[in-house]
DNA sequence: TCCTTACTGCGTATCATGTACGCTAAATAG
DNA sequence: CTATTTAGCGTACATGATACGCAGTAAGGA
């Protein structure tokens, strides 16, 4: 009822507004809104989204938008939320490191469909639904450790953090590559010719190796890195869970 | 000489365009401009940083900056291995996992300098001086494992990838909870209002234990995240080793 | 010495963008 | 029927990136 106590974009989030009794009907809702904004961030690029796009995309005015949010920030903030979707449900009876890694590779998959997404700043602890979801996701495999409930938000806080980090990392690199393919592809060359061996020794026995003289592919790449990077995180966290609860069953 | 085959920021970080000899003498230089957009990044934000500002700063016009940057782009290129400065030198003689956690130690206080550096995109590998001397620092630390030339960048990569995104998400909370403190410290009682504990179990459970209703001080919290993490991913880059080199002396 | 040439700084103009403000018209409460 | 609330929108403005071209300057060549 008084969601006069509830910060603004989280109240947008829930879609707690009260409808209107009076005044015209809205010709537009907060969901359209969303949904356009995500379609041409989605086709484009987050920069791509301007308020005058998204409103000529609904064959609305600029200005109708702002009836509905109060900012192109708070847009982005629900824009993040709605993103993510739902999580697939966890499948039953799995280890927690089993579902850590379906969580993660979800969270992934999820991302590569708007990879915008991790571009995005994180403004705060995830409040709207859908990340509430994943949040609980993650949580409720994590009851069978036997943590601490402090501990457990930390160690999905840890993940999140891991995951993002891979995500945000591997598309900037993508879209690098993809603006222009020879600064990678000459990487090797650039390299000789700028990294003096005094200088950079370690560089220069690793130029020297040709390493940077193929480039493989990018998509196989990724995901050979987000897996064993997430490999080692959970090596961490078993070790974790034998030090405070004891080496368990 | 012929730096026409290095891409145009490469050869601007290294400072390789040759004097011009004919005509006015310049009034300004690359590195004036970039140390007045760093300046100005860090007494305010990256988005304070306009073509204008910076060109105010240095008494110039906005257009004058023009003729030693091709666009704001490569500005933010060129800042980005700017501000990241020359790593403290490696103490002699430390094992690689003593000295991979005092390079990440010094990453993360350069960034802390310059808190915008987790913002910019990173457009590909490191091939300016700075961020190539960090690079050379990790992988001349890895020499001693005797891991091959390719793993050992497989390394010092997911090194890079998991204290960037730690420091980018601890400052875009902190940024967050500077905008607006009050979030943080309702996020229980948000929760309690908003989170339904038959759609969040395991989030109930967490809010019931009062996990988010007292908030800790920001920057020691990122500091133990930071540490807890680190050695995290070297317990399993010193598994990595053993599978793949024998478990060494 | 003077002209040519390459270059710098800068004024101007253009276009995109976020958003404040206020008007008009619609829908409902009384 | 009237007052109130609210939606959409036109206008205006501030800010920002950057293309373009001019004017003046310094070096090279005559």
């Amino acid at each position: 009822m008084e969601d006069n106590e509830l910060p603004a974009d989280v109240a947008a989030m829930w879609r707690l507004r009260e409808a209107p009794r009076r005044g015209p009907k809205p010709s537009l809702t907060l969901d359209e809104i969303v949904r356009a904004a995500i379609a041409i961030a989605d086709a484009e690029d987050l920069a791509a989204v301007s308020m005058a796009r998204v409103a000529e995309r609904l064959g609305n005015s600029t200005m109708a938008l702002y009836r509905h949010v109060k900012s192109k920030d708070e847009l982005f903030v629900i824009m993040s939320d709605a993103a993510l979707e739902r999580p697939e449900p966890m499948p039953e009876g799995v280890d927690w490191r089993t579902g850590l890694t379906f969580w993660a590779d979800g969270v992934l998959t999820a991302i590569r469909r708007h990879k915008w997404y991790a571009k995005l700043p994180i403004s705060g602890p995830p409040a709207g639904p859908n990340n509430l979801a994943w949040f609980d996701s993650a949580l409720g495999v994590l009851a069978q450790t036997g943590l601490p409930e402090e501990a457990k938000v930390g160690v999905v806080m840890g993940l999140i953090t891991y995951v993002q980090g891979e995500i945000r990392m591997a598309f900037d690199l993508a879209a690098g590559y993809i603006d222009n393919p020879d600064a990678f592809q000459r990487f090797g060359s650039t390299l000789r010719r700028v990294a003096d061996p005094r200088v950079y020794p370690a560089v220069a026995r690793t130029v020297e190796a040709g390493v940077f003289d193929e480039v493989g592919s990018f998509e196989e790449d990724n995901e050979t890195d987000f897996d064993f990077g997430l490999q080692l995180y959970l090596d961490g966290v078993a070790a974790f869970i034998d030090r405070v609860c004891g080496p368990a069953e």
